[in-house]
DNA sequence: TAATTTCGCGCAAACGTTTGCACATCTTTT
DNA sequence: AAAAGATGTGCAAACGTTTGCGCGAAATTA
């Protein structure tokens, strides 16, 4: 019996009151009497009515649905602040359409169509690595859908975004190494285009400064995150005038390439720090002796929120300017568990 | 200007005809006249017209949305799987669901209850560890709503799955490792309640007798997949009599426990064989030789094929028995890439 | 008791789209 | 010349729910 789920009508039609009565009578307004709300409820109840989800979509013009891009779940970063967006998206009734851009600009701009034309009521976005043009995004602004960007930032101005800054984290770290007595921190850093890395170099300096020393530029290198150019870069730290006793990389990837070839070449007194506390580092040979948090989960659930908060933001006040939620989380240092 | 999208109503207006007509004509309907047709299509494309698919998901009843529910993104294994079933719903023009139990079995009854009431036209589950009971998938039987199991699959009958076969794989990799001149071979398997365990030493038995060797049970030993009992298990490899001169472990963690055991007392001429070929073997500093591939975007693909060809399906035609798809994706033995 | 308020409920419209049916016009066949 | 078919278009219902408005009856006030 595949019996067609229970409607409103049907249930005004075995009581026979009118539809508005029985919509009314179940949620609770104020109008209907308290007799008449219970028997409803009751009949309800026993026939498993559960309001038909698509017809109140239709009728209210909503969906309760948020589009998520991210560049790639295989990514613990995304995998992780991905259920942060879920679990606020359950936990105020919306739901989660996933798409991957797999760091593909074509592909992203693909989705954002599809989930323009599936009527999301706002979109969350970690926008792709080769993405370069950004009217796509413009698109949901005229539409007054609103998006909210997390960790990865387009540079575009006028945009609500979460993104966490890792100043704070590096300079902790670089504190922490300056107090365990090293005084000669190499870093090597990622490309100079990026955000990220110019926090990361504030942090750094800003330690230094913070505890009366001087900050020498080459010190710190940059790469381009792949094993060979991490390769050059620690070879670069290795034969700088002043060796460094520690260094501290862009990622746990740089960190695991760069303490490879450290160990190949014999080297074994180098202390590394890292980003992001992967969970790869619980199965290394050799493990950064510290990470800094970048907080994907909670970093997921601001956005979720903000965006939530945005989607049911009383309509668009025309005299009050729109307001942008620019929210940084902040990073933290972690030291290792294992030893 | 938050402009309200187009309707099909007020092109009808500016055109001077029938809604009817106009929806006929962008639905390349044969009775409509090729001019109105040209006509309506020209200005809907002008006006940026799309079709509203609240009010279309609405009357069809139906949402083209599937409910996705796994345990856990950050495992590699279901972060690939969801990219195949992601790339077949966009392509079929469905959308998906997203949701994790983590391996939390009420967690999971209360996602299944959530999709049903968003309506989603289907399910692709691959249920939590902990889950023992199954009404709630039951329910969606009821509902004359499908389900296809992928990976994990729960044992009650008369349900749809795709999975792995472990045991093709597990030959190849044995039938591998007798060419390579090793005699004898361990094997460090997970716990006996799992169909997995059981298809590993199938294929095991499999190659041994179709080499004629003899198989010996006791180079077979189980452990609970954590890293101590993955020592213990290791230990008893290399006390038992017959030393072993490579181990065939249950997946990539084990291979890394047994492998850092083995190198920590000082033994360095075992080979490993493992499952998953996940990406942290990229960066480990010893890897298996080689690993059993499961192929997960394949098992995504085929399992998210299968559900929307479900879901349209003509009509439960009363007369011919329900046929439940049973799909096997055989394993692989792929060699490792780095030496 | 009459006038007014409160209470409880029903009517009907609205949301955007598809589709069975009827109707009108034009073309072809007998 | 009349009947039949083809062609193009419009009418209206339907999907399930919410909600502004109106109306009668009961309760309150003057």
């Amino acid at each position: 019996m595949p019996d067609k789920p229970t409607t409103i009508k049907e249930i005004a039609k075995m009581l026979k009151i009118s539809v508005s009565t029985v919509s009314r009578a179940l949620n609770d307004h104020s109008s209907i009497g308290l007799t008449t709300k219970m028997r409803v409820k009751k009949l309800a109840a026993e026939l498993n009515y559960e309001p038909n989800q698509r017809a109140i979509q239709f009728l209210h013009g909503k969906s309760f649905v948020i589009g998520v891009i991210l560049p790639e779940l295989s990514e613990s970063f995304f995998s992780t602040a991905i259920s942060g967006i879920e679990d606020i998206a359950y936990k105020r009734n919306y739901t989660v359409l996933l798409a991957q851009s797999h760091d593909d600009a074509e592909r992203e701009k693909l989705l954002v169509a599809k989930m323009k034309s599936q009527g999301v009521d706002g979109l969350l976005v970690s926008v792709a690595k080769t993405t370069s043009t950004y009217e796509h995004f413009e698109l949901f602004r005229k539409l007054n859908i609103p998006i909210v960007f997390f960790d990865r930032i387009p540079p575009i101005k006028d945009i609500h975004y979460v993104s966490s800054n890792l100043e704070t984290g590096t300079f902790e770290a670089v504190n922490f190494l300056l107090k365990k007595g090293h005084r000669t921190i190499g870093m090597i850093n990622g490309p100079g285009t990026l955000v990220a890395s110019h926090e990361r170099k504030e942090g750094y300096i800003r330690a230094m400064t913070a505890n009366r020393l001087k900050f020498d530029p080459s010190l710190i290198v940059t790469c381009d995150l792949s094993e060979d150019d991490t390769i050059k870069a620690m070879d670069a730290l290795l034969n700088h005038r002043r060796k460094p006793s520690t260094v501290v990389t862009f990622n746990d990837y740089v960190a695991l390439f760069a303490m490879r070839y450290v160990k190949s070449i014999g080297l074994t007194d180098i202390d590394f720090v890292s980003y992001a506390n992967l969970p790869i580092i619980n199965y290394m040979d050799h493990t950064p002796i510290a990470s800094v948090e970048q907080f994907p989960y909670k970093q997921g659930k601001k956005a979720a929120d903000i965006l939530i908060d945005l989607i049911n933001k009383p309509k668009n006040e025309s005299g009050s300017e729109q307001a942008y939620f620019n929210i940084v989380v902040e990073s933290e240092l972690v030291l290792s568990k294992r030893k």
